[in-house]
DNA sequence: AAGCCGGGGTA
DNA sequence: TACCCAGGCTT
């Protein structure tokens, strides 16, 4: 087994060239609280889609003690368009176990008790937060380290095998000096340089120890099990609005695709079109007179496509039911999830 | 171990 | 298009 490149040249390298980031502390000693929250929004979510929405959240929920207070459905709306909606109700969750308990555990494996906290964000808080000697292990520190030992095995496979690779780190005391600085330089390091793609590996501060350059072979690793196809589904959605101009909406089950947000009420999801005959016993209302609006909107999931066509109607005024709604059409979006907003840009 | 769970940036 | 992203939870 090839022996992991010393923690020296990449530390250099950061403090040269650390990327300056929105959630990133400048200067003084990390926030816990900032360095859980932008652990958890970064969570299968790129630095640019997280940036402005960090500075947001926190200008709405300014502490642990702010979030822990807040009622759910505030804090689900403040995440609406960052996906993976599991994630901001396990925040609210945490939140009040942190704030009752009177601040975050300081080691990974008592955060890793935390919910919606897993084995990486474990790791990166205790490392970033509180420099304990811990590496955490992200899609970037398995890239890094599946070419500087050129680990041939595929992904999802060969994960614990990296992980292992990954925390002998850890063994060099410039690392365990920094263990914050050293996390975030392999992130950076997996972002900038040693990159999915076209790797800059002439910029790298490891390109001398790194095995898959060696063999040239850095641009096949890691090596990823092929995915399944996503299927196509149809559905069809109903667009009720009142002479207010507010507009009726659903509150989805709390576990689930999508749960907890708000939805345009609509048949369920399948495999086949859904002709206006089909669609209208699922209407919120009955006996009211639908019209087409033009187009179909589309919005990609993890696991299927889904394309969406959308019926409208206009009562005197609404008057929601259990689990309903009504909001103004104008303010809709900022609360719904992308999907439901691309059926409200058919309106365009 | 495998499936479920969003959305956007990028080539 | 397809891939990837500072992954976690459930079964």
């Amino acid at each position: 087994m090839p022996l992991l490149p010393p923690a020296a040249p990449l530390l250099a390298w950061y403090d040269r060239h650390r990327r300056v980031l929105p959630f990133r502390s400048r200067g003084g000693p990390p926030d816990p609280y900032h360095v859980w929250l932008s652990e958890v929004m970064l969570q299968q979510t790129t630095v640019a889609a997280v940036g402005p929405r960090f500075d947001r959240f926190l200008a709405r929920f300014p502490s642990v003690a702010a979030l822990a207070a807040a009622p759910e459905g505030d804090v689900m709306e403040e995440w609406a368009g960052l996906g993976y909606y599991a994630r901001a109700r396990n925040l609210h969750a945490c939140a009040r176990l942190v704030a009752a308990r009177g601040g975050f555990p300081r080691e990974a494996a008592a955060l890793r008790e935390l919910p919606g906290i897993g084995a990486y964000t474990a790791a990166a808080v205790a490392a970033i937060a509180f420099d304990r000697p811990v590496v955490p292990v992200d899609g970037n520190v398995e890239r890094v380290v599946a070419r500087l030992a050129a680990e041939e095995a595929e992904l999802p496979g060969a994960k614990p095998r990296l992980a292992a690779l990954a925390e002998g780190f850890m063994a060099d005391a410039e690392a365990r000096a920094r263990p914050g600085d050293f996390a975030q330089a392999l992130f950076d390091l997996g972002a900038t340089i040693c990159t999915p793609r076209a790797p800059a590996c002439a910029l790298c501060p490891w390109r001398e120890g790194c095995e898959a350059r060696k063999r040239g072979i850095q641009e096949e690793l890691p090596r990823k099990a092929p995915k399944r196809a996503r299927p196509l589904r149809q559905g069809m959605h109903f667009l009720l609005t009142d002479a207010a101009g507010q507009v009726l909406l659903r509150r989805r089950p709390p576990k689930g695709l999508l749960g907890g947000m708000l939805e345009i009420p609509g048949t369920p999801w399948r495999d086949e079109p859904w002709s206006e005959a089909e669609a209208l016993p699922f209407a919120p209302l009955p006996g009211l007179r639908w019209r087409r609006v033009p187009g179909v909107a589309r919005h990609g999931f993890t696991h299927f496509e889904l394309e969406m066509g959308l019926l409208a109607a206009e009562v005197p005024a609404l008057s929601p039911a259990e689990g309903m709604e009504a909001r103004p059409l104008a303010e809709a979006p900022a609360a719904l999830p992308t999907v439901m907003r691309r059926l409200l840009q058919l309106l365009e």
